[in-house]
DNA sequence: CCTCTTTTGACCTTCTTTGACTAAAGTATA
DNA sequence: TATACTTTAGTCAAAGAAGGTCAAAAGAGG
């Protein structure tokens, strides 16, 4: 693969899927010796890949016996899966959280492939051509409308 | 002989053939290195012959383990129909004639229902809260974006 | 010559890697 | 118990590694 950081997002995806909806526990340390690199680079990874709009929720505690916890978060029912979207993107989205929520419904079995592009399409930066404050109200709109509607649709 | 881009042009359309549809993916700065030229180069070849309209599929990504991918789609008959579609939105569009467009795509086969409705649901006029010459082109801005994802992205 | 395409390079943006410094939790000790 | 030490993890900013943009300069064709 490419570079690190995708390879131990692989690799904790990997663990994440053994794991059974477990969630996994790791030392911070030992993965970073693991795979040669220092140990901050796991904050890295899981601040950029594992995130609530990636649909995980990290704890973690410091100190003797520390670690770190990573959990795929429960998508109990479609519809309190979207109320939780739609409670992350609030009054305003960036374009990349936009994306990392899109991706989560995909991963989540609530959109297919083409509908998230769609989906990204319609909140692409370079489709809402406002200035900046403004365009990322824009995206949360059209998102949360979008939202409804799969809430609202039987497939 | 021949110029540098054309030159690269069919390289890269080699790589292509010989991956079996899988599409290529490259390092700019090598294959600057291999045909010594600058990298920039290759965004000049990209830009000029594997565009949207010539088929291709261009996805890229900077930083560490950086990389440009290039895939060939397949777009038949689709591609004349939605051209069309392009052409009669032009800059602006009111979201009676977005549904009106929706709804032709949908009878045409070219989205499902559920997209449909995700479709008008981005390009509604209460998701789209500016005033009205704007919303208009907005909108256009928005469809045609997403038509284009239509275009090039297989079943 | 005039225009269109190609070539080049300076500068920009994004993503990743690294490490010094900080904060918290557990453990031993006065 | 209060204090000091040790063991973890967290933060943040600088440096590094790609790729992107844009416009000027150069070249090709008519």
């Amino acid at each position: 693969m490419r570079n690190m950081s995708d390879i131990i997002e692989q690799y904790l995806k990997e663990l994440l899927a053994a794991s059974d909806g477990e969630g996994v526990e790791i030392k911070r340390a030992f993965i970073a010796e693991k795979f040669d690199c220092v140990p901050s680079q796991l904050n890295y990874v899981i601040k950029t890949r594992f995130t609530n709009e990636h649909g995980y929720m990290v704890e973690s505690k410091r100190g003797g016996g520390g670690y770190i916890r990573i959990t795929k978060v429960e998508t109990h029912s479609k519809s309190e899966y979207l109320a939780h979207l739609k409670n992350l993107i609030g009054h305003g989205l960036s374009q990349q959280n936009a994306q990392h929520i899109v991706q989560s419904m995909f991963e989540n079995d609530v959109i297919t492939l083409k509908e998230g592009k769609i989906i990204n399409a319609a909140l692409d930066r370079e489709s809402l051509m406002i200035e900046l404050p403004f365009r990322d109200q824009l995206r949360a709109k059209i998102l949360l409308k979008i939202i409804d509607v799969i809430l609202y649709t039987e497939e």
